[in-house]
DNA sequence: ATGACATCAACTGTATACAGAAATTGCCAA
DNA sequence: TTGGCAATTTCTGTATACAGTTGATGTCAT
């Protein structure tokens, strides 16, 4: 693995989970010892960190870790909603509906437990449905943008608890993506991914508070 | 202005005005020696061209122009679909009447002339339409997603020969676009920026050959 | 004649040194 | 005490040198 991918990794992980918080500087010389690689491949992972919109560069004092707010939430989920409505649209339309089938049953399966275990199995299931859509669009300008913007949706995820009755709710919302999706329904596929995001954005709105944990 | 931002406009113009055609091997030493700066600054104006998607990284042989051919065409347009009709409401329910209805008249204007100076002030307005929709989306991720997908849609555009009689058409349809978003109509605004998006490719479909020009 | 292996060359990836610019701090004067 | 100016220090931006790897080419053997 190249020293500049380690390091883009390594800052990238450490600002999408709070260890770097928004405002802070990340110096060239001091990141670079902390992370013992050199200059120069730290200053493409902190290129790269500016590129995604992670990091801003500051003229004279290098590049500081991005700002996230409340006040962006609506913008980022306005272009979510672009997005993933677009793309339930068009895996409606040329998904392998057994796929699909199967996992509506496997989200109705993960809604029912409340533990830590099934929490932690929602969480990839959930993440499974994002790569089963994105392989049924098969866009990799979507696909682009959607990397993109999910880097910056972990992030934010951070502002809002954990909420089990959220979770069970999330979960059928997910069931019915994918049932629109495994009945070749577009408008259903996209009027149940616009009632998710809806309550995805609303549930971070209510249930958001200052996080001042590790 | 730094090297690696001068190498960076001069290879992505190269790149969108099809002097650097697709397939094309960017050496580092080769590029940096051509656009007169050192190896490091190229690197990093490298870097941000194969995050734009210009570029692809290939192992051990550098990067190369990345493919651009009718078969991308469909893929670019669901994403301009889902960001610009979207954008298009947002801006419908926002923006400022005044200045839409004055780029309305502004455009049922330009469509008249088919002269090459008409059509250069047409272009203009286009981009102007472009920047006012931004504006009063004011949306900083869908600004970022955009601005990425008009790069690639700079360089789609060479492949389709200049029309003066869609020119007039287009004319038309931007003026429907904002009228819908001077009316706060976003219903309006969406439907005007679906049908143009329509016609847009559909005429690229269908007037596109291969360019063997400079 | 063809295929495989070895050698060579070119290129990428990384580190470091140097120059220029900017910010901070300290000192002096009002 | 406060404001302005200057000097120092730190940091960015660029160039270059070095090492490791990969691709290409040529030769030899079958």
């Amino acid at each position: 693995m190249r020293a500049s991918d380690k390091a883009y990794d390594e800052l990238r992980t450490d600002i999408v989970e709070w260890r770097l918080r928004p405002g802070a500087v990340l110096g060239e010389v001091e990141q670079a010892e902390r992370l013992g690689v050199s200059r120069t491949p730290l200053r493409e992972a902190l290129a790269r960190l500016v590129a995604d919109g992670l990091a801003v560069q500051q003229r004279g004092r290098g590049a500081v870790v991005s700002d996230v707010s409340l006040e962006h939430i609506d913008d980022l989920f306005a272009l979510r909603r672009a997005l993933e409505i677009e793309s339930a649209r068009i895996a409606a339309r040329r998904a392998d509906p057994a796929i699909f089938t199967e996992l509506r049953t496997r989200f109705l399966e993960a809604g029912k437990g409340a533990d830590r275990e099934s929490r932690e199995s929602f969480y990839h299931l959930a993440a499974e449905l994002d790569r089963r859509i994105d392989a049924a669009v098969a866009n990799p300008y979507i696909q682009q943008s959607l990397r993109s913007l999910r880097v910056h949706l972990a992030r934010v995820r951070r502002l809002a608890q954990d909420d089990p009755a959220r979770l069970a709710v999330s979960a059928l919302e997910h069931a019915a993506i994918a049932e629109g999706i495994a009945a070749r329904n577009p408008d259903i596929a996209a009027a149940a991914t616009q009632l998710h995001l809806h309550h995805s954005l609303e549930h971070i709105k209510a249930h958001s508070g200052t996080r001042e944990d590790t």
